[in-house]
RNA sequence: CGGAGCGUAGCUCAGCCUGGCUAGAGCACCUGCUUUGGGAGCAGGACGUCGCAGGUUCAAAUCCUGUCGCUCCGACCA
């Protein structure tokens, strides 16, 4: 492509809407354009990476035995009403795009696709000799974001893989979601991520395994934690973990309840009782749907709500008011306990609040806190559970191993759906029995347009982007100076001939432009092989070489330059 | 949706508080000359419904009301 007649105009200065170094990155050296909030173009440099990437993760999912389909984005909705989910996505979470048609029928722009394959395999699958089936497709997806940000990074239009696998059973479901899991590692890999496959919570789409891949880049959204010692990673939405245990008293002490007039919050107590952090308890009261729901957890710990919400399989979860609290507890915010609490508070507590002795706890009485309270004795045991947020620092739960933590971009989720949607849009087979069967499904997700991001978030420096060869848009970058010297420019104009006959992919700068501006603009686009043809090499018929992510450049002939160009990009 | 902020030239912004001449700067763009390996210099030029609507006023980019758009912070997600 000659850069005389590319679209994608560079820009000097930084857009102040851009937030993230992606963001701004892909803005100033042309990749992105803006239309309206997290609505973007993908201008020309910008869609030969989405290629790129689209055409790894193809033949990923070849290998994975999944078929490419296209489905459509427009979706009637009888089929969100079918699988329950219409009114989440609408009136709930407002997350759908959805109108009427001209002849009333209420439509939407589809923001997952599981309605629509289901519907499509149902009709396709008739027996257990149907299945396995898997199928993928590469598509504009649409959600009216809460909150589009970061350019690509949570955009409302944006190009996602989803891939879908129907299976018999379990077994089956297991086999198809290792071969996606692998295929997803394979992705990451040859695109060239720093990346972790962590455990995930599998949220609203609901089902029973999941992961999530995360590429680590310090702007990151989400949290992983990661084991030091063994393999276990998880989002920290979801990850567990294992604290110090203490050496406890040898005897229980009678409980009392000390005056502390106004200490509130653990740091305090411990402090004002001389106890250690451990031994006091933190009580929070929630409101859960329509139930009231103290949850218990260490003093050095804080409360998980999603974990809360998920055990007690709750929609909203919130902390209760003051008055709610006052009048539940009878005392005021920061001195509920257990003891006392009326019989219809379901208390929680996390399993790191059992195997204390003599621990604190507030005593349901403003001001008062009892000491030396014993489970069994002074209060029954609650139900316990895994309620605390995992931190950095904590304990491995698989290992004697330490959690680290990372921030990372989520670029890939997979999941295993069991039979929701099978049961619900009734997509069965009949069995060798000649029994029906639901279809087994797990649905499997890429950000192609935020994989492109995240690539740059993870890859660039104060000069511009540093493209891998694997999702480059172009490999070469050649850049003619002085070049309305006749000379240059023949020899110029014979390099790209020759570097697109040997199948080099290559955006040759003929503007007539300063070398200053040539060399900005190279180090913004960040194209990993920079040819520089000038009045320096013309007289020895050479071309200076030059790699995106080192300083210095080789002058070499045009022969070893094709030869080494071919060696860095993994050419034939 | 709650909270905060911003809309003036293609981009980054000044001007607004305290209303008043023809609305400004830098970059980008066009012409000419000079320059020519890290975003050049000089001279000249083109580019604006000051987001939109209404109001106050002799007079509005500036004050008031409404509205639309965009960004950021929280809950959602690839």
């Amino acid at each position: 492509m000659r850069q005389s007649r590319h679209i994608g105009r560079t820009l000097r200065e930084a857009p102040k809407d851009a937030q993230t170094a992606a963001h701004s990155l892909m803005i100033r050296a042309g990749y992105i354009s803006q239309l309206s909030a997290g609505v973007y173009v993908y201008q020309p440099l910008l869609l030969r990476t989405l290629n790129k990437i689209s055409q790894i993760i193809r033949e990923e999912m070849a290998t994975a035995g999944a078929e490419e389909l296209l489905m459509p984005a427009i979706q009637p909705k009888e089929l969100w009403e079918e699988s329950g989910r219409w009114e989440r996505y609408t009136a709930v979470d407002g997350i759908m795009f959805a109108f009427k048609d001209r002849r009333g029928s209420t439509v939407c722009l589809g923001p997952t696709h599981e309605e629509v394959v289901t519907d499509i395999l149902r009709r396709e699958v008739k027996s257990y000799k149907d299945l396995p089936k898997c199928v993928f497709q590469i598509q504009t997806k649409f959600r009216d974001e809460i909150r589009p940000r970061f350019g690509l990074m949570r955009a409302r239009e944006f190009i996602m893989k989803d891939a879908y696998s129907f299976d018999a059973d379990e077994a089956g479901q297991d086999a198809s979601y290792e071969a996606m899991r692998q295929a997803y590692h394979r992705i990451c890999e040859r695109v060239g991520y720093t990346y972790r496959a962590v455990e995930a919570d599998t949220g609203a789409i609901g089902g029973s395994g999941s992961h999530e891949f995360m590429v680590l880049a310090d702007s990151g959204e989400e949290t992983v934690l990661y084991c030091d010692t063994c393999n276990y990673a998880a989002n920290q939405e979801r990850a567990e973990s294992r604290l110090e245990q203490f050496p406890q008293d040898a005897e229980p002490r009678p409980m009392e309840a000390v005056l502390g007039r106004g200490i509130i919050g653990a740091e305090k107590l411990a402090e004002f009782f001389k106890i250690p952090l451990w031994k006091t308890t933190k009580t929070l009261i929630y409101e859960a749907d329509d139930q009231m729901v103290a949850v218990m957890v260490r003093g050095d710990c804080d409360v998980h709500e999603l974990k809360v919400a998920n055990h007690l399989n709750v929609k909203v979860l919130r902390l209760a008011s003051a008055e709610k609290i006052r009048s539940l507890t009878g005392a005021e915010v920061g001195y509920a306990g257990p003891i006392g609490l009326p019989g219809h508070v379901r208390v929680i507590a996390d399993h790191h609040v059992k195997g204390r002795v003599n621990f604190e706890c507030g005593a349901n009485q403003t001001d008062y806190h009892n000491i030396n309270v014993n489970f069994g004795r002074d209060v029954a045991l609650p139900e316990l559970g895994d309620f605390k947020l995992a931190r950095e620092g904590d304990g491995c739960p698989r290992c004697q191993g330490r959690l680290k933590a990372a921030k990372g971009i989520e670029v890939g989720h997979i999941f295993k759906l069991g039979t929701k949607y099978s049961q619900a849009m009734n997509c069965s087979y009949l069995d060798a029995n000649s029994q029906t069967q639901p279809v087994v499904m797990g649905c499997y997700g890429i950000g192609v347009s935020r994989m492109a991001a995240a690539w740059v978030e993870q890859s660039h420096d104060d000069k511009g982007i540093l493209w891998s060869p694997q999702i480059a848009p172009y490999h070469v970058h050649l850049i003619a100076l002085n070049i309305e010297d006749e000379v240059i420019r023949t020899q110029a104009e014979a390099l790209y001939a020759r570097l697109q006959q040997e199948g080099i992919e290559v955006l040759f700068d003929d503007r007539p432009a300063r070398a200053g501006e040539k060399f900005s603009d190279a180090d913004l686009m960040g194209l990993p092989v920079r040819l520089t043809l000038s009045k320096r090499t013309l007289e020895q018929g050479k071309v200076e070489f030059k790699l995106r992510t080192e300083k210095d450049s080789t002058v070499l002939s045009p022969d070893e330059a094709v030869e080494k160009i071919k060696g860095v990009c993994g050419i034939r």
